[in-house]
RNA sequence: GGCGUCGUGGCCAAGUGGUAAGGCAAGGGUCUGCAAAACCCUCAUUCACGGGUUCAAAUCCCGUCGACGCCUCCA
């Protein structure tokens, strides 16, 4: 049975879907005006995993990721840049979908836009402001009236009385209650604009997950997720509008992933002390990205630094070492070793399964693997066949997937390739003469060239490191 | 100031009432011409600190200290 922890209750409970079998999980994307950075990276590996956890799990799952693409980030970039804003944010769009591509991340089944919302957002505004919880300003400003919503903080466990005492916030002239958010904002001259009821504007920014929640994926869902630091005020004004609008509970399940601290701070664009996916990737790999995220707990903060880099970066090799063929020379295993094997199979399997039932363990998950791997290894030692080995390890690629590593080892160009297998035949020539001082040459030669060499009985592998 | 999450070995961490998973690092060994990889062994009587509940607590309760997040845009 899979737990989830619940940000609304603040406890972990059993997971029940609304419709037998599907899951309705909508995950709140980013804002397209600039590049994406590692902290996005967590949130979208957090979401595939899970993602890809319930669907091998057997659920269809409707995964919903939106683009903020209208905002005032956005307008301002683009006025910079003296370019259209929704031109930007469509080459900003394209480009974070590449990012999560080279991520391994798969596709959210719908990715909406807000830009392409606008009547439904119109609609919705409307309907809560003959519902009287929300007003329209003298200015055109369209507010929603958290006064109206007895449950208001019920997500964030938040008081209106504390709030207020914040000394952070001031009250706008157009407000009627300090903590009333907008739902639609009027257009300052010249900005991008839809018209509405209440004149040119455009939406606010919680609105529109509501809206395109709605679109997508209708009144209520299964899942809602997104950063812990979108719960205030983000999601909480997303349950206040969805849950005044259609009288029904919103979301069952609420799933917030932690930030990714770098040197002890949460890594935002705010601080400043941002990694871009890009420049991560032409680093290191995608899966030391996500052994990175998948030997921490996603609801806790992640460290980010070379130490717990280097850390995953040798998890991941040892992974891989799992998948290395067996011996062409082998001779087959004993039938106690076999027996061992085809158990720990199904011993994987199992606490695979019951440490990501429980809240999405992937440590735990991990740790299956790594065990797995040991046996795995164990029995090519012992003169494993190909035949006696491949369900095992193919037993083995399938959970790996379900957590989207790749496994795949680094690729070169074939000319480099080329430029390697005649200096490791030239070493092996040496090797035969026991011309060792030129073998090591080579090895060195190789090592600069950023290749590892590997020799065993059956010949001289290697790899790019 | 308010709300929330959390403090487990050198590092990353699992474990939420029954006597400390896993990985990295480190040390020793097998294998190897030497390496690399793999495999084997060693590595927390102890879970921030102080009380309490219990036959039994890292796990529950109270307090203290500390870290981080949110309260303004944020994954």
């Amino acid at each position: 049975m899979l737990k989830i922890y619940n940000t609304l209750t603040r406890k972990t409970e059993e997971f029940q879907t609304l419709e037998p079998g599907v899951v309705k999980m909508y995950v709140c994307g980013v804002t397209v005006y600039n590049d994406a950075h590692v902290g996005h990276a967590m949130s979208a590996i957090v979401f595939d995993i899970i993602r890809r956890y319930l669907e091998y799990r057997g659920y269809s799952v409707k995964h919903v990721m939106n683009y903020t693409d209208v905002d005032d980030k956005i307008i301002n970039r683009a006025n910079q840049l003296g370019e259209d804003p929704l031109t930007l944010s469509q080459r900003y769009i394209e480009d974070y979908a590449r990012d999560l591509a080279s991520l391994n991340v798969l596709p959210a089944t719908s990715t909406p836009q807000v830009s392409k919302t606008m009547p439904l957002i119109i609609e919705f505004v409307q309907g809560l402001i003959q519902k009287e919880a929300a007003y329209a300003a003298p200015n055109g400003d369209v507010y929603f009236s958290v006064t109206s919503d007895d449950d208001y903080g019920k997500l964030s466990g938040r008081k209106l009385d504390d709030m207020q005492a914040g000394a952070r916030i001031e009250v706008g002239e157009q407000k009627e209650h300090p903590m009333d958010f907008a739902l639609w904002k009027a257009a300052k001259p010249g900005e991008i604009s839809w018209d509405s009821p209440w004149g040119k504007g455009r939406p606010g920014w919680h609105i529109e997950c509501s809206a395109m929640n709605l679109a997508e994926l209708g009144e209520q869902i299964d899942i809602h997720g997104g950063g812990n630091d979108l719960i205030f005020p983000h999601h909480e004004n997303e349950i206040a509008q969805t849950e005044c609008y259609t009288g029904k509970d919103f979301a069952r399940y609420w799933v917030h992933n932690g930030m990714l601290q770098l040197g002890g701070e949460k890594m935002s664009k705010s601080i400043g002390n941002i990694i871009s996916i890009k420049e991560f990737l032409s680093k290191r790999s995608s899966d030391v990205m996500r052994m990175l995220v998948l030997n921490g707990t996603y609801r806790a903060p992640l460290m980010f630094n070379d130490e717990t880099l280097d850390a995953a970066e040798r998890n991941v090799e040892r992974l891989k070492s799992a998948l290395k063929p067996a011996s062409p020379s082998a001779s087959g295993l004993p039938a106690d070793i076999l027996s061992a094997l085809t158990a720990a199979i199904e011993t994987a399997k199992t606490s695979f399964t019951e440490a990501m039932d429980n809240d999405f363990n992937t440590a735990g998950a991990v740790a299956a693997l790594f065990e797995f791997s040991k046996s795995i290894n164990t029995a090519r030692d012992n003169g494993a066949t190909a035949e006696q080995i491949t369900p095992a390890q193919d037993a083995f690629r399938e959970l790996a997937g379900v957590l989207g590593l790749t496994l795949e080892e680094k690729k070169g160009s074939s000319e480099d390739e080329a430029r390697v297998n005649a200096l490791i035949e030239e070493r092996n020539r040496a090797r035969k003469e026991k011309n060792w001082a030129r073998s090591d040459e080579i090895r060195d030669q190789l090592k600069e060239m950023g290749v590892t060499l590997e020799d065993s009985k059956d010949g001289t592998t290697w790899k790019w490191s």
